[in-house]
DNA sequence: ACATTATCCTGCACGC
DNA sequence: TGCGTGCAGGATAATG
């Protein structure tokens, strides 16, 4: 489910409640999610120190810890973090979970188990993830400059994390619609104005995201439940465009869903 | 150099 | 009700 807006809200969320607290103990319950790495290095690594803060890249997590150690977490699909009040409370189906000095625990959930948990690299990963779309560097000269040199199809390009990071599935199409663009098109082929209305929707798309996630999370405790940002095309296979009426349609592309109204986006 | 497919996991919706 | 199938808001390695 998390994509950038989800992502930077569970971090909001559980920094004010974990940060300056040191882990007194952490346990791998899903052996399989720190692979290739060792989990038991992992938990060796993490036990006695303090988290001194907890940043986000693209759709990556980092738990900043002291002595210069920082573990990398990816939430994937199902993937989730909570702060829960007592260690012993931990949920069934978590991935992993970290005692902290007052008993707190901050737990990873994930039913579906593919979310990660790694020693980081910060070194590699800033070398594959790409620009924060929310950020100023996000420029339209810049988006400009690398949607001129791609022949990808526009969601591909969208959802590449080496480019932009954090579009998922679901903001990458719902941008695409909002700037009336067809998701196969390369963005190499497209006039520069047309380029800057997508440019305009990814931000506009993510912001507004950002701001019924940070509602939606406000809670410690809080899971993602239900829809809260009003899709336009996103699962709507067969139903009328809010546009123009006509039937939304779904493709297969670089083997995802892709949504979007073959007659409003051209 | 590209694009598609398989894979990692589990849960759930759907059709028979 | 029960069971098989396909699919999922992600990322990556293998394959064509």
């Amino acid at each position: 489910m998390p994509e950038l807006p989800e992502v930077e809200a569970v971090c909001q969320r559980i920094r004010r409640h974990v940060r300056g607290l040191t882990i007194l103990e952490a346990q791998i319950l899903r052996t399989h999610i720190t692979r290739p790495q060792d989990p038991s290095e992992i938990v060796r690594m993490a036990a006695g120190r303090r988290i001194d803060d907890i940043r986000r890249m693209g759709k990556n997590i980092l738990l900043l810890l002291s002595g210069d150690v920082a573990l990398h977490i990816h939430l994937r699909m199902t993937g989730n973090l909570t702060v829960i009040p007592d260690y012993r409370l931990r949920p069934l189906r978590s991935n992993a979970w970290f005692r902290l000095e007052d008993n707190r625990a901050l737990v990873f959930e994930d039913p579906r188990a593919l979310g990660t948990l790694r020693l980081a690299d910060l070194g590699a990963l800033a070398a594959e993830v790409g620009i924060e779309p929310l950020s100023r560097r996000f420029t339209f000269a810049r988006f400009l400059e690398m949607a001129k040199q791609s022949r990808q199809p526009a969601k591909i390009f969208l959802m590449d994390q080496r480019h932009i990071a954090g579009l998922g599935n679901i903001y990458a199409a719902e941008a695409l619609f909002e700037a009336s663009i067809d998701p196969r098109k390369p963005l190499a082929r497209l006039r520069p104005d047309r380029l800057q209305a997508l440019h305009a929707s990814i931000v506009r798309v993510l912001r507004t995201a950002l701001e019924s996630a940070q509602a939606a999370y406000s809670r410690p405790d809080a899971f993602s439940e239900g829809e809260w940002y009003p899709v336009a095309v996103y699962g709507r296979e067969g139903e009328p465009c809010p546009r123009c009426h006509r039937r939304v349609r779904r493709i297969a592309q670089g083997g995802r869903s892709t949504y979007f109204c073959p007659t409003c986006q051209r």
